[in-house]
DNA sequence: GCCGTTTTCGGCCCGACTGTTTTCAGTCG
C-alpha cells in the first residue's frame, strides 16, 4: 500500500485538529498544519524520497521531530502519535471542529460537558436546546449551530475557477454601480488563479463604507448574511458561494489587496520578514512604529521588505519569496504569448461549430493557428473519427486554407492511446497530419505499473506529438488515474514531444506542480483549450492563470511559439 | 514543533465581527 503526500497531509492535519482540541501550544498545531500543506505542495512523493535515503527534514518547515513522522508514516502506514492522541480524544471530534463556528474551544466544551462526540449527537442536543445551557453558549449560538449544521451537509464544497469567474464577474459589476465606490477587485484564491475557490474575497476602495456595505447587501442573489460590519461584510448567495466584502480607504488599498491575496502561508512569511526589519505588515499599510510607511500599492508592500512584486499566482510559499530575493522570479506567461491553439474540435465529432466557424474565431481573438484535432473511432460516443473520415477532413483543411486569410488551420487529431499503449488509428494516416496528440478515454482504473506503461508505450509511437490532458481528472467528479508523471515528464524529454495544459475548468491538466517539474526536465506545455465550441476557446485565461501558478513563462510553452518555428517543432516529434 | 541578519532559547502575523462574559473569548480569514 504505497503512502501518497495526501496521506501523510491528512495525518498531520488531524493531529493538529485533535492537540486544538487539548488546548496544545497554537505554534505547535501550526507547525502541524504548516508541514501538511508543505507536503501536499510537494511535486516529488515523499515515500520515494525517503526510499531513497532522503532526510524530509531538509524542507524547510519540517524539523527533525516531524521529519521522523514521515519516515514513520511511509515506512509502516501509520503515525503512533496520532494514534495516541485519538485515544485520548474521540476520533469524531475533529468532524465536529469543520463546521463552521465551531472552534476547539466550543468542540472541547461540548464533549467534556454534554459528552458530545459527533454532528449527529450535536444536532439532537441543539434541537432539545441543551447548548444554550453551556457557559458561553447562548440562544443565538445553538441557532446558528443548528443551521450550520444542515447547510454544512450540503455545502462544504469549492466551485470550480470558471464558474465562480461567472459570479466574480457579476458581482463587481454590481459593486461598481455603486457611486461611492472608486476600485473593485477580487482578490483571494481567484486572483491567484486557484483551479477551484472556497469563497470570493471582493476588495473595495471608498472613502464612507457604510453605504458600500448598504449596497452589497442589497445583491438580490444573496441568500443569507452571516455578518455586516464597518469595514467587512460576509454574506453566502444563493448558489452557495460565499462572497466576503472588504472595503479599505484608497491609501491602504496595495497593502489591502496584498494581504486579502493570500495565500496565508504567503502573507504570514511576508509579515515575518517585516518584522525582522523593524515593521508591521498588516491590511492597512506597512508600518514603522505609528508611522505608515508604505501600502498604496501592492509593489511599495514588497518594496518596504526588500523584494520585488511577486505576482498572485507565485505567493503560496512555496519558494517565490527566495526566488525574489535572488532575483530568480520567472517572468511569467501571458495570455497575449499564446500564438495559437492546438486543440479543438468540431462538428464532425463532438463539437458544436464547423471547422471555418472555429477558425474565424481564433482569428477574432489574436491567434495565429488552430489545430483541429477530432476525437477517434475508439470513441463512438463523440462519432469520433476514422481513417477514411479523417481523410476526408485533411482535404477539406487544405481547401479551407487555401482561401483563409490571417489565420492557419493545422491538421491533428486526439487518437485515442488503447489499453496496450497502441493508438486508435494506424501510422499511415497519422502520418498525413501536422500533429498527433494521444489521450486516455477509458480503463481509468489500471494499476500505476500498466497505466503508466501504457501511455509511455504510446509516446514511444513513431507519430507522436502531444499528451492530452495526462492525468485525465475531472475536478469534482473523476479522481485524476494513477500514472507516474516523473516517468512521463522524463520520457517526454527523452521522446521529445509534448505535454498538454488542458485550459478547460473542469480540467486544468496539466496541474502546476507538474508544469514546473516539466520546465525543470526542459519538456515544453502546450496550452490548449481543447475547445467545442467557439465560447470555448475563452478557456484560455484558465491554462494560462494555471501555467502562471506552475511558475511557465513563453519560452517554456509550445504554442507561444510563431507558425513556422511551430511547424519545425510538430514535424520533429513525427518521425 | 520550527527556527536563527536581536541564533540554540524564546519567540512565533494580525485584525474584524459576533455573541454573551459588562470587558472579552471564540472564531474566522
Amino acid at each position: 500500500m504505497p503512502v501518497h503526500n495526501a496521506d501523510i497531509a491528512t495525518i498531520f492535519e488531524e493531529i493538529a485538529d485533535l492537540l486544538e482540541i487539548e488546548n496544545a501550544n497554537p505554534f505547535r498545531i501550526r507547525a502541524y498544519r504548516n508541514a501538511a500543506r508543505i507536503v501536499l505542495n510537494l511535486s516529488e512523493e515523499l515515500s520515494i524520497l525517503v526510499k531513497q535515503g532522503e532526510d524530509p527534514a531538509r524542507l524547510p518547515g519540517i524539523g527533525s521531530s516531524l521529519a521522523e513522522k514521515i519516515v514513520e508514516i511511509v515506512e509502516t502506514g501509520r503515525c503512533q502519535a496520532l494514534e495516541k492522541l485519538r485515544r485520548q480524544g474521540s476520533p469524531g471530534l475533529t468532524e465536529l471542529l469543520h463546521i463552521p463556528g465551531l472552534g476547539p474551544k466550543r468542540v472541547a466544551a461540548l464533549y467534556h460537558e454534554l459528552d458530545i462526540h459527533n454532528t449527529e449527537q450535536l444536532f439532537r442536543a441543539a434541537k432539545d436546546g441543551r447548548l444554550q445551557q453551556l457557559p458561553g453558549f447562548g440562544k443565538k449560538t445553538e441557532q446558528h449551530i443548528l443551521e450550520m449544521i444542515e447547510t454544512h451537509v450540503k455545502q462544504a464544497k469549492r466551485f470550480k475557477l470558471g464558474t465562480a469567474a461567472q459570479y466574480a464577474d457579476s458581482l463587481q459589476q454590481f459593486m461598481q454601480q455603486n457611486s461611492e465606490v472608486n476600485e473593485v477587485v477580487v482578490a483571494g484564491s481567484f486572483r491567484r488563479c486557484r483551479e477551484t475557490v472556497g469563497d470570493l474575497d471582493i476588495l473595495v476602495t471608498a472613502d464612507k463604507s457604510a453605504p458600500v456595505m448598504d449596497h452589497f447587501a442589497s445583491y438580490d442573489e444573496i441568500t443569507e448574511i452571516l455578518s455586516k460590519g464597518k469595514t467587512r461584510s460576509t454574506v453566502i448567495l444563493k448558489n452557495g458561494l460565499q462572497v466576503d466584502l472588504r472595503v479599505v480607504p484608497v491609501q491602504s488599498f496595495g497593502a489591502a489587496l496584498h494581504y486579502f491575496t493570500g495565500s496565508k502561508a504567503h502573507n504570514i512569511a511576508i509579515r515575518r520578514r517585516a518584522r525582522q526589519r523593524g515593521l508591521k505588515v498588516n491590511e492597512y499599510g506597512v508600518f514603522k512604529g505609528n508611522r505608515i510607511i508604505a501600502g498604496d500599492t501592492e509593489e511599495s508592500v514588497y518594496q518596504s521588505v526588500d523584494l520585488p512584486y511577486i505576482p498572485p499566482e507565485l505567493r503560496e510559499n512555496r519558494g517565490e519569496i527566495e526566488a525574489a530575493e535572488d532575483g530568480k522570479l520567472p517572468r511569467l506567461i501571458t495570455v497575449e504569448d499564446i500564438k495559437g491553439d492546438l486543440h479543438a474540435h468540431t462538428t464532425a465529432t463532438d463539437g458544436h461549430n464547423s471547422i471555418e466557424e472555429m477558425a474565424d474565431a481564433a482569428r477574432a481573438r489574436g491567434l495565429a493557428y488552430i489545430a483541429i484535432t477530432e476525437h477517434s473511432r475508439r470513441l463512438t460516443v463523440t462519432h469520433g473519427l476514422d481513417e477514411k473520415r479523417l481523410l476526408k477532413q485533411i482535404e477539406e483543411i487544405d481547401k479551407l486554407n487555401d482561401r483563409l486569410k490571417g489565420i492557419t488551420v493545422l491538421k491533428g487529431i486526439e487518437v485515442d492511446i488503447l489499453e496496450d499503449g497502441s493508438l486508435d488509428l494506424p501510422d499511415r494516416v497519422l502520418a498525413r497530419l501536422d500533429l498527433v496528440i494521444g489521450a486516455v478515454h477509458s480503463k481509468f482504473h489500471l494499476s500505476r505499473q500498466k497505466q503508466t506503461t501504457r501511455i509511455l508505450r504510446a509516446m514511444e509511437r513513431p507519430y507522436f506529438t502531444m499528451l492530452a490532458h495526462p492525468t485525465g481528472r475531472l475536478l469534482e467528479r473523476r479522481e485524476p488515474y494513477d500514472v507516474d508523471m516523473w516517468r512521463v515528464i522524463d520520457q517526454a524529454r527523452q521522446r521529445g514531444c509534448y505535454l498538454e495544459l488542458n485550459c478547460h475548468p473542469e480540467r486544468l491538466d496539466l496541474l502546476d506542480t507538474h508544469c514546473l517539474l516539466a520546465k525543470q526536465a526542459g519538456v515544453l506545455v502546450s496550452i490548449n483549450t481543447d475547445a467545442h465550441s467557439i465560447a470555448d476557446l475563452d478557456n484560455l485565461r484558465y491554462g494560462v492563470g494555471q501555467a502562471r501558478r506552475g511558475w511557465l513563462e513563453a519560452e517554456d510553452v509550445l504554442n507561444t511559439l510563431p507558425l513556422k518555428t511551430l511547424r519545425q517543432y510538430l514535424k520533429a516529434t513525427m518521425t
